[in-house]
DNA sequence: CTTGACTGGTACGACATCGCACTATAATGA
DNA sequence: TCATTATAGTGCGATGTCGTACCAGTCAAG
């Protein structure tokens, strides 16, 4: 393997592995029986606003649209959304946030928040900074180049 | 949220997404069947050495030992691995790489070149080599915080 | 030794993810 | 209009992940 596919290659080990640990760290503060991803779709539609379609969500989060049929249903089982017809199209349906749905995420980063205090006296806020921008940057172009 | 969280939720954020197309990119690359997770086994043992036992590989990749006894049976009937019992300990065994195994590894980053090449237009390596220290440190403090 | 606690691995069941096939609705075009 | 094609969502089966319970082997106390 050359240098520069070495060197791309460690990128995505560390990113792998920083979410690998990540995760497990927020779902032990999460209510049981709900994952990272269940919570990263309630999240997506607080922060972009709601009503969006099943399918559009699937395509947001690069999962197929039965996955995304599936993790609706857990949520809407737990009360955090609400599925409705849509009625600019009689296949689709538009996915509305609940109070229960606002109020779990909110609790969900309070649960959280302690942890990233602990970590930002070893990691300071400084150190996140100067990360985040390359990381958008890689974000945006894997965003844009799906296979 | 308060902007110190908002700014570490954003880390983990942008690093969850980047491992989820990553990851959907590369398995793209894979035989059929098989996953990064399997991939990342083999790699560990090519890159750290095998004769683990699976409870050690488990520990390193922050998953059940349940889950790994799955993916080594995974490995095991690909010929990718092949595993003993443990001369020290009657209760282990011991994980051994094949040359198929070691094929696997050399075939797939060979498959993934390619594409990475074509990240490196838009996203130099000067970019990559940027971000690395400051990953492998947060990687670091998770590794040392687990829960 | 023997007993009791501990540790490595696995069987099994529950849930998550995903590909395939199917239905219902919409859009297109002859 | 009506037939064809495309799109949104779901049911089902296969596989992955993980918690619980269990067994076999090890270790420590006595």
């Amino acid at each position: 393997m050359d240098d520069r596919t070495a060197l791309y290659f460690a990128l995505f080990n560390e990113i792998g592995i920083i979410g690998q640990l990540g995760r497990t760290l927020f779902e032990a503060r999460l209510p049981e029986g709900l994952l990272t991803a269940h919570f990263s779709v309630i999240n997506h539609l607080v922060r972009l606003g709601d009503g969006k379609t099943p399918l559009a969500l699937a395509r947001a989060f690069q999962v197929p649209k039965t996955t995304m049929t599936h993790m609706l249903s857990v949520l809407e089982r737990h009360g955090f959304i609400r599925v409705a017809r849509n009625p600019e199209d009689g296949r689709s349906k538009c996915v509305f946030l609940t109070d229960a749905g606002r109020a779990f995420r909110a609790e969900a980063i309070a649960r959280l928040a302690p942890d990233l205090a602990v970590m930002a006296k070893d990691i300071p806020p400084k150190t996140i900074e100067a990360l985040l921008p390359g990381l958008e940057e890689i974000r945006r172009y894997l965003d844009t180049h799906r296979p």
